[in-house]
DNA sequence: GGCACGATGTGA
DNA sequence: CACATCGTGCCG
C-alpha cells in the first residue's frame, strides 16, 4: 500500500478532507480505516483554532500541509490533526473517527498519541503513517460538531464528512 | 498571576 | 444533565 506524503495534503483542505476517508491510519501496533473527518479552514473559519492568530499552539498550522497538530480538550482528550494546504494558510483536518472507534478523543488514547506528536511530518515518521488502499468510497456530510459558538456562517458549513 | 472556557466522553 | 480536568488565550 502507497504510503501519503506532503503534497497530498498540501491542497485546499476541503477537498483533502473527503479524501482521507478509507485511508489507513497506522502506528507500530495498531492499524485503522478513517471513518469521519472534520476540515478547519483559514483565520477567518471562527471555529478553527487559527482564527485566533499564529500562537505557540497554532503555529504548525502555518506549515505546510503533512505535519500533525495535536491539542489538549477539556484536560483530557488529545485531537488528532492533520494540517493541510500551504505555508501561512492554517488549515487542518480534525480525525474523529476510525474503524471500530467513534469520537475523537477515544480514538488517540486506543492509539497513544498525546502532545509528543505535535509537529510529526506524515511520510517522515517512524510512530505514525497514512497508507492509501487506493479505493473512494461515498461519504455523506453533516455541519461540524461542537463549535456553536463560531457562530454562522461557519457552525452550518458541512465540513463533517462520514463514510455512509 | 488569575480566570473563563473548550473541535469530549462517561455515567447518573 | 452534570462534571472531570488542564492548556491556552486574554485580561490585569
Amino acid at each position: 500500500m502507497l504510503q501519503l506524503t506532503a503534497s497530498f495534503f498540501q491542497r485546499d483542505v476541503l477537498q483533502v478532507a473527503p479524501e482521507l476517508l478509507g485511508k489507513v491510519l497506522a502506528t507500530p501496533k495498531h492499524r485503522a480505516l478513517i471513518t469521519e473527518v472534520e476540515a478547519y479552514r483559514g483565520e477567518e473559519d471562527l471555529a478553527c483554532h487559527a482564527s485566533k492568530g499564529r500562537t505557540p499552539r497554532t503555529e504548525i498550522m502555518y506549515h505546510e500541509g503533512g505535519h500533525l497538530y495535536i491539542y489538549l480538550i477539556y484536560g483530557m482528550y488529545w485531537m488528532l490533526n492533520i494540517v493541510c494546504g500551504q505555508a501561512d494558510s492554517p488549515e487542518a483536518v480534525l480525525i474523529r473517527g476510525i474503524e471500530g472507534l467513534n469520537g475523537p478523543g477515544k480514538l488517540t488514547r486506543y492509539l497513544g498519541i498525546d502532545k509528543s506528536y505535535y509537529g510529526e511530518q506524515l511520510g517522515f515518521s517512524d510512530r505514525i503513517q497514512l497508507f492509501d488502499p487506493g479505493v473512494c468510497l461515498p461519504y455523506r456530510t453533516t455541519p461540524r460538531i461542537g463549535i456553536d459558538y463560531a457562530g454562522e456562517p461557519w457552525v452550518s458549513k458541512p465540513w463533517r464528512y462520514l463514510i455512509k
